[in-house]
DNA sequence: ACGCGACATTGATCTGAGTCAATTTATATC
DNA sequence: GATATAAATTGACTCAGATCAATGTCGCGT
């Protein structure tokens, strides 16, 4: 794999690696592709953030728009710094979390292949953002709203369906967390990963886990153990296989759940 | 006061009490202001969403806006209704929260004077909203977005400027839900209402809680009886005053914000 | 002033998840 | 393939907060 990884915050490739990441063109690159096309930056196709957008406006955030590469546990932005662009994710995996003084740690959400994350506009970002695996980004500066909402309310229009989107989310993390037990967590944790998957157009079942045990509980408000006994004792009632830790295959999905849901008795 | 108030899908109220909303105007009523200027159906002042709007955009709002009544403990909509308008609060509180089938409740936001809430586009509402006490609201129906996004992309700044706002106090309270202990929550809980008091030009101290302690328990993810018991400790320590269930002086916030943030060791 | 009902507080006990400590299993390196 | 290292699992024990059960307090209508 002949790919020049760069150091630093915000490691910007120029060129991109072959397989990982084949269809990916360079930005900036603009096909006759008629009024309705993609941007060229990106091979996200339907999940892309651009997808069926007007092309005048995809040229306009294409002039304005850059493609990242980031190593693993790279971070791309700190809990404080000036908020000044979003991200979509093209490939790879990020974790956004909030850390206490004592060094507790919140994972507020993790983010895969055509998620768009760090909302910010005229605020400093609420979070830190480290990438889990070698991600691939698309950057869109926050400035971009004020220069474009004239010409392309398309744009602000399509940023707040994502937040809202996010805060629904929320809504059901914070009910997760405030009220649900610890296989509830885990079985909702799965779930949502799956659906997520489904959404992306992948099949809800092996799911891949890019994350570790750790991550996962401190995402889902509990500790490695218990996430560790919450999934053995899934697999064990028969609910999921792990052939590996980062594999889950999902045997119930419905009665899954059920659990997640609440409506499974505890003892079962 | 001529005012003339919409029946709606909830109790509404067809006259306002004397006193509690004084200074509020009949909608579409617009006085010759100049060019920047309120709407007049609400008395917000730097609060309202439209404060330093330009009257033009502020017309087009007045234009659809309509201001609504509820009595205390009235649903103003439900999760999974059609989410067709937000909703800003003149007066009163509205808490918000969802239910698992077994009726373990999860508060996901309590909302004040000024606040905006019940973001939807296309989607349905993620949660119930119910008031806590009377109420006067301020209903914006999401279709303006459509409309009014090409005239005035303000209006959608200042939308996403709001959700931008929710979004970070998610993230805060996913951090309280997810790795504080009941004595943090309780001081974050606290803290975070004193903060908004004044963010409302109100001061920080004599702190009012609309709420009861199951509400506050069902936000913050503990049980009555521990959310008392903090409280009372609290107050023992001498960090606050309860001079009666619903009212809290706050004597040493910053010890308490000491405590929110973990940096008070829990034995102190 | 009285009594009712809702809400808040306090106390005693229980338990689900955390903590501490190995042990096992994957992954990476040579 | 052998070995080192990190991650995951499992087990024993503890504890913060839940549960169950009174008791106390406030507001309100009569």
């Amino acid at each position: 794999m002949a790919i020049s990884y760069r150091a630093g915050p915000v490691a910007v490739g120029r060129r991109l690696g072959p397989e990982e990441f084949v269809s990916v063109r360079t930005a900036h690159t603009h096909d006759p592709l008629g009024d309705w096309g993609p941007c060229g930056a990106c091979d996200l196709g339907p999940l892309s953030f651009c997808a069926n957008m007007g092309r005048g406006t995809v040229s306009s955030l294409a002039r304005v728009q850059c493609t990242l590469r980031y190593d693993a546990q790279d971070t791309m932005f700190r809990e404080g710094d000036d908020g000044t662009a979003v991200y979509v994710l093209i490939a790879g995996a990020v974790k956004v979390y909030k850390l206490m003084p004592d060094g507790r740690r919140q994972i507020t959400g993790f983010f895969f292949r055509g998620d768009m994350f760090g909302f910010c506009l005229e605020t400093a970002y609420a979070y830190t953002a480290e990438t889990i695996s070698p991600v691939l980004a698309c950057r869109l500066p926050m400035t971009l709203l004020r220069t474009l909402s004239q010409t392309a309310p398309e744009v602000q229009h399509r940023i707040m369906l994502r937040m809202i989107g996010k805060l629904a989310t929320f809504h059901d993390h914070v009910l997760l967390l405030g009220r649900k037990t610890a296989r509830e967590r885990v079985a909702s944790f799965l779930l949502s990963l799956s659906d997520r998957a489904c959404r992306r157009g992948e099949p809800p079942s092996p799911l891949v886990l890019p994350m570790g045990r750790a991550d996962i509980a401190d995402h889902i408000g509990l500790t490695v153990e218990t996430v560790s006994r919450a999934m053995t004792r899934l697999k064990r009632d028969g609910l999921l296989d792990l052939p590996s830790p980062g594999l889950v295959v999902l045997r119930r999905p419905k009665a899954l759940r059920g659990i997640a849901d609440g409506l499974t008795p505890e003892a079962a």
